[in-house]
RNA sequence: GCCGGGAUGGCGGAAUCGGUAGACGCAGCGGAUUCAAAAUCCGCCGGUGGUAACACUGUGGGGGUUCGAGUCCCCCUCCCGGCACCA
């Protein structure tokens, strides 16, 4: 055995074995249990960064511990291939984003193999390659058949110069992020996956998955959002139209003042024509991203139609504003304003001088008109200041927002100056105003889904073609089976400015399957998350070409473990529990969602930096080349300052992802996985430093110098039974509680910085223990042998090769824990008084409550607290405390 | 703006079911070893007072529940993620 821990030997001639071995294959048929585990795939961005060393090496932690326990494991790996960023790479370089992408997935796959992942490479695959999207575009057919695709119009954000579509990304303070224009609202055709026709099985899917983090499973809920209201008419003046609102507060129906339509609504457009200040406002409105949260942060404005509808109840006079803060998308394109009740309308009311009717008493208005009517606030009397308070808030309180500054939610509330509903309470008045509109025709009750269908076109190369034929007879013809896939040209080099698909004649010619007419290919492409929705099921049967899937498919789903950023707790999860329906429903898959446990890694996060130009267009620098000093951030290479960006997500487009290659080179990859898990529990983000590296490089070194010199004695049997000396009976104690910690640490909390801990406590325990006996030896063997198999997930190269050393030729299994070396005669309880601590005890581990009651009250401590009176109250806890009230 | 999460020593973090706050590691300080340095080993290490025993104080801020709160409840501040065309 060698004396210094060298890395780079051991690491490279276990990935030689691994590889030659073919040792991660991972066999489709197999008696052991099987483990699926699987790792958000990445996009190939070029270089690794800290996010997909940590992403991947918890993947890899569970997946070879469960190859240890006796699983099946899979192990898959792949490439998220398709998107914008190799399109970037294009224009900037001048390289086709095909041969942009191969060059760095050959990058990544060696750093991937560097790291010593357990991958079964031989299920490899690529969504850019047409083998994985042919089958894409095959379900896109079948499903564009019955319907589940459709087509129709949506908003997106173009960009007047370039004269293209533009990502929300690319929209910066709503100017394209290259020509700087002002970015407009454009309305374009687009195919659509009907995903709201799911969004209830979605919904209650959920409670179907309880290894899901709790809060992944309420942000999917709320997103998609599931709301009971009314849907409600106003009637036009003059006409038979009806414009129609939906509602979740019926109840304040009463106190609606006016009407709030989208720029794009048919009222709207109507309004204008003979109204240029409104036409110059709904243009205005039409400027700008189409982004949500920008929709949501940007200022409440309005303007008069001129117009009225008629309230469906009280039959008054309504007038109807265009509001830019109404979506044409969301809805019915229009909203019923109750400025009383709702913060947003509120606001609005009080810009442009609307009327404000409140027709809520809220309970915490009622609450204190009662106070001050009786002189009590339940049984206390009112003080004078309490009465002021009162007085106070009465006066400044004339409407309620949806949130009371008392916690009070509305719905709480009464209806008050309603008319016959007056009296009534939130569902009380719902039901009631529900029944009469329907009895007028004018609304009813509906459920409604925030969820919005999704929409899949993308005015964009680099993704994979959207499967149509446009045929002047024949219109939409989806591309029959047989001729897919339908291949996107490789030796494209895009330059920004629209899709350069719509310039190849080769690929947009074609004939008609229907007519055999001439006809157009569709040159749209497909949002890339619908590759990643189904990858985890190709993996299963990767190279299959009779279909889709094949029945491995059924064998290794659902996936037994997915790991993936936080970040995709929406929108990814979602479209992948929504494909697997889809598929699901096509009959390739039987099972009902895709990923029975999820772990949520946190984001590893780091400094941003960057200068801008006078276009304000600006360049990110990677915080390797920048030093910062005092708060004052330079370049290294010019010197030059840059701007502190703060602290995001690693990202490409954001240029700060630390590359994790020199670390490897400098400690190895062992050290590297050693030191992300260590760093923080997995769930939780990580704000990205070096420091500490030493420090899982040096407990490696330890560990090797430890087993060296165990060695170096000769290897003896593990110790197995017998008398020991006190010392070495601790240890062994200890040895075995680590076992079970580690063993839980792993399997159910899925925290690995405590797993690493403990193993080092042990080895700092282990240094401490002296003598050269046979016994002690033995114990020595065992804690040499048991750490190195419990390390093993983690720092997979070393372990292998120390236990190689201490156990020739045994295969490294999970370590089981020896109750009996767990059992302890006496144990150490802490005395408080008035639950202060004010000292310890040492009681025999079976002493009952009253035993440990009457030790404690003798104690020292305690007696000087009680000073001869008997305790108020004593609080026995078993095996932690005692407390005594005095 | 809306939805979800977070805040604990100089730093990363631990405290698993409401029961010893600061495990483990980094940095720092002191010592051993060395011609010297690196490496390694040993010790100290939240704050205030004290030679010490110990006392008081302390988990973003304010209030509450409890024998006992980092942990539960209410309000607030700041930070991170998502918001449907970044992936």
């Amino acid at each position: 055995m060698q004396e210094k821990y060298t890395f780079q030997e051991i690491e490279a001639a276990a990935q030689t074995r691994w590889a030659n071995t073919r040792a991660f294959a991972a066999a489709d048929h197999d008696p052991r249990p099987r483990y699926y585990c699987l790792s958000m795939f990445p996009y190939p961005s070029g270089k690794l960064h800290m996010g997909h060393v940590r992403n991947y090496t918890i993947g890899d932690l569970l997946a070879r511990y469960h190859a240890m326990r006796g699983f099946n494991v899979m192990q898959p790996m792949g490439w998220d291939a398709f998107g914008l960023p190799a399109e970037n790479a294009a224009i900037a370089n001048n390289v086709p984003p095909a041969a942009w992408t191969y060059a760095n997935i050959d990058h990544m796959r060696t750093q991937l193999k560097a790291l010593g992942l357990a991958i079964d490479w031989d299920r490899e695959l690529a969504t850019c390659k047409p083998d994985y999207y042919r089958w894409e575009q095959w379900l896109f057919t079948r499903l564009f058949e019955k319907g589940v695709i459709y087509k129709k119009m949506a908003t997106v954000n173009w960009d007047p110069v370039d004269q293209t579509v533009l990502a929300n990304e690319q929209v910066i303070d709503g100017r394209g992020w290259r020509s700087g224009a002002l970015v407009e609202k454009r309305e374009i055709p687009m195919y659509f996956f009907r995903i709201t026709q799911y969004a209830d099985e979605l919904l209650t899917g959920l409670d179907t998955l309880p290894g899901w983090p709790e809060r992944v499973k309420t942000m999917q809920a709320n997103w998609i959002g599931k709301s009971v209201g009314v849907r409600l008419a106003f009637k036009a003046p003059d006409a038979d139209e009806l414009l129609w609102v939906f509602t979740t507060r019926a109840d304040t129906l009463m106190g609606v003042t006016f009407v709030a339509v989208a720029a794009e609504h048919p009222l709207a457009t109507r309004a204008a024509e003979n109204n240029p200040a409104l036409a110059a406002f709904i243009a205005e409105c039409k400027q700008g991203s189409v982004a949500e949260a920008d929709m949501a942060t940007m200022e409440k404005k309005g303007m008069d139609t001129g117009l009225t509808v008629i309230h469906p109840l009280t039959g008054e006079a309504v007038p109807v504003w265009v509001g830019n803060y109404v979506l044409m998308s969301y809805g019915e394109g229009a909203v019923m304003a109750v400025p009383a009740h709702d913060e947003r309308d509120f606001g609005f009311a009080q810009k442009y001088n609307l009327p404000i009717k409140q027709v809520i008493d809220h309970i915490a208005i009622v609450d204190a008109r009662k106070a001050l009517a009786t002189g009590k606030n339940g049984d206390q009397p009112l003080t004078s200041e309490d009465i002021e308070k009162l007085k106070n808030f009465l006066s400044t309180n004339k409407y309620s927002t949806d949130r009371w500054h008392d916690g009070y939610d509305t719905k709480l509330g009464i209806c008050i100056n309603s008319g016959k509903y007056d009296g009534l309470g939130y569902e009380a008045a719902v039901d009631t105003i529900a029944a009469d509109l329907a009895a007028k025709d004018l609304g009813e009750k509906k459920t409604q889904f925030r969820l919005r269908d999704w929409g899949i076109s993308r005015q964009r190369y680099w993704g994979c073609p959207i499967p149509i034929i446009h045929c002047d007879t024949c219109g939409d013809v989806p591309v029959p089976a047989e001729q897919l896939p339908v291949v996107l040209p490789e030796d494209v080099v895009p330059d920004g400015a629209g899709n350069p698909l719509n310039k190849r004649a080769d690929f947009i010619d074609c004939t008609c399957p229907k007519c055999g007419k001439p006809a157009r290919r569709e040159t749209d492409t497909m949002d890339t998350f619908v590759e990643s929705s189904w990858y985890y099921a190709r993996y299963a049967c990767p190279s299959f070409d009779g279909g889709m899937l094949d029945a491995r498919a059924n064998q290794w789903l659902p996936v037994d473990q997915y790991i993936g950023g936080i970040e995709h707790a929406i929108l990814h999860l979602l479209y992948a529990r929504f494909f697997h329906k889809l598929m699901r429903d096509e009959g390739l898959v039987s099972s009902d969602e895709p990923f029975k446990n999820l772990l949520t890694q946190g984001m590893v996060i780091a400094d941003t930096f960057y200068r801008e130009d006078a276009s304000g267009k600006k360049t990110w620098f990677n915080p390797a080349d920048v030093e910062t000093r005092d708060g004052v951030a330079t370049c290294k290479t010019d010197s030059q300052p840059v701007i502190i960006g703060g602290i995001e997500k690693m990202s490409k487009s954001k240029n700060n992802g630390v590359d994790p290659q020199a670390l490897i080179d400098l400690y190895g990859a062992d050290t590297a996985r050693l030191f992300t898990m260590f760093a923080a529990p997995p769930e939780q983000s990580l704000e990205w430093s070096d420091a500490g590296v030493e420090g899982a490089h040096r407990f490696l070194k330890r560990l090797w110098k430890m087993a060296y010199e165990h060695v170096q004695g000769g290897v003896v049997a593990a110790y197995a039974r017998g008398e020991l000396p006190e010392a070495a009976k601790t240890l062994r104690r200890q040895l075995h509680q680590t076992i079970q910690k580690v063993s839980d640490d792993i399997a159910r909390r899925k925290q690995f910085n405590t797993a690493i801990a403990a193993n080092m406590e042990l080895m700092n325990a282990l240094a401490k223990l002296e003598g050269d006996d046979a016994t002690t030896r033995s114990v020595r063997q065992e804690t040499l042998e048991t750490v190195c198999a419990l390390l093993a997930p983690i720092v997979p190269h070393v372990c292998e090769a120390l236990y190689a050393e201490l156990k020739p030729g045994a295969a490294l299994v999970w370590p089981t824990v020896d109750e009996t070396a767990l059992v302890q005669d006496e144990i150490e309880l802490m005395i408080q008084v008035n639950g202060k601590l004010r000292g310890q005890m040492r009681v025999p581990a079976a002493a009952d409550k009253a035993a440990i009651e009457a030790i404690a009250l003798t104690s020292e401590a305690v007696q000087k607290y009680l000073e001869g009176q008997p305790p108020k109250k004593v609080v026995v806890v078993p095996g932690r405390l005692v407390n005594i009230v005095v």
